[in-house]
DNA sequence: GCCGTTCCCTAACAAGTGTTTGGTAGGTTA
DNA sequence: TAACCTACCAAACACTTGTTAGGGAACGGC
């Protein structure tokens, strides 16, 4: 009569990725302080205690799923910025990784935006605040460098193109849907084209 | 022995609106689920208790400040989509009328950009899926229209040029303070430039 | 002086929160 | 068969949450 469930539902570090997919998805839609544990475990199909045996804490899900991002957006950013690219390639290069990450990690990038901002100044996530460090020096130092070298604008205050390409770019995962019409790389294309050379027509 | 305290501390509709303005604030800080009532009462000097003789629940003080968000900023918006102007101009003015309200009213603007999402499926927020309507026609109708008329670009996805106008704007809010180095009026005439016009060197 | 209004405090409530403890079904190993 | 480990459940814990009820100080009008 009841439901026949699988014996084994996975083996133990699949299973633990599973969770956190399904505690990030949830943290992505409701927000993490108002996802409770119990909604968490209704997802994964059990109950709110047994969630305690893979992980210690609520928030040490959220500590590894961000962290697991952010490591493999830098692997991904690193090998860009070691290629010796031109400033404008370089710019090209970065928006598509991003997009691809976005891809990847949709649901991680949605936390992040949401919440790194005040996460930031507790002690645990201070990695948090590095990483933007990190994220602001290669963006502004590239798009400086792209400037003295005539591939971008000089009469912009660069901070705020910046911020501007910076935003642009990962705002794009508060709608974004896998498997939607475009391809990370199509959306990637179209971003930068707009970015680049801008929406209106050349005349 | 104890502190003196301001007999009056200002009359009553102005009161509201302080207690308000301190909600949104926090609100805006720390988002709104992880914002406790005693937090908004500690910042504004009272105790939690305290804040239920002016309001009759949390939710409707987050009603309050995102409605009259909204019925300023339409206000604004309806004033320009009335103005008979081309599709350039509309989108001009639209981004400059958005820039002043995130002037005016940047905690609001950034609970509405973190929160609005879930909070539209509640029904008594129903209105902040209606404005998402009348804003997407709003935008994409001067898009569509500048593209027929030749002022916008043909090659680009529309949809994706709406979400990228619209975000590139709003997500401004998250970084925008007060007394900056620009006003809102050249934040907007500089992101305009961007959009319109890229920021890439024309050669 | 008395009354009423405004605005806040004190103290508590019930519901919901993250977390812990002890137990146990089922599989694997010896 | 016995011992053991994995992955979960059942039930409770301490605490925080939004909210309420009753009271009282300050002030103005009469």
């Amino acid at each position: 009569m009841s439901t026949k469930k699988k014996p084994q539902v996975t083996p133990t570090p699949e299973r633990r990725r599973e969770l956190l997919a399904t505690a990030a998805e949830v943290f992505a839609a409701q927000g993490y302080n108002a996802t409770t544990v119990r909604r968490i475990a209704d997802e994964a199909g059990m109950l709110a205690g047994s969630l305690y045996y893979h992980f210690d804490s609520k928030e040490s899900m959220l500590d590894e799923i961000l962290s697991t991002f952010l490591d493999e957006l830098w692997q991904g950013y690193d090998e860009v910025l070691a290629a010796g690219l031109g400033p404008r390639e370089t710019i090209e290069a970065l928006v598509t990784e991003s997009f691809r990450e976005i891809d990847r990690h949709r649901p991680a990038v949605a936390i992040y935006q949401k919440e790194s901002k005040h996460l930031a100044t507790q002690p645990r996530f201070a990695y948090l605040a590095d990483s933007q460090t990190k994220f602001e020096k290669a963006w502004l130092g590239t798009l400086e460098r792209g400037v003295t070298e005539g591939a971008f604008r000089d009469d912009l205050d660069i901070r705020l193109t910046y911020r501007f390409v910076r935003d642009t770019v990962w705002v794009a995962a508060s709608w974004y849907r896998p498997g939607g019409h475009h391809s990370p790389e199509e959306i990637a294309r179209q971003y930068l084209s707009m970015v680049l050379d801008g929406i209106a027509l050349r005349t």
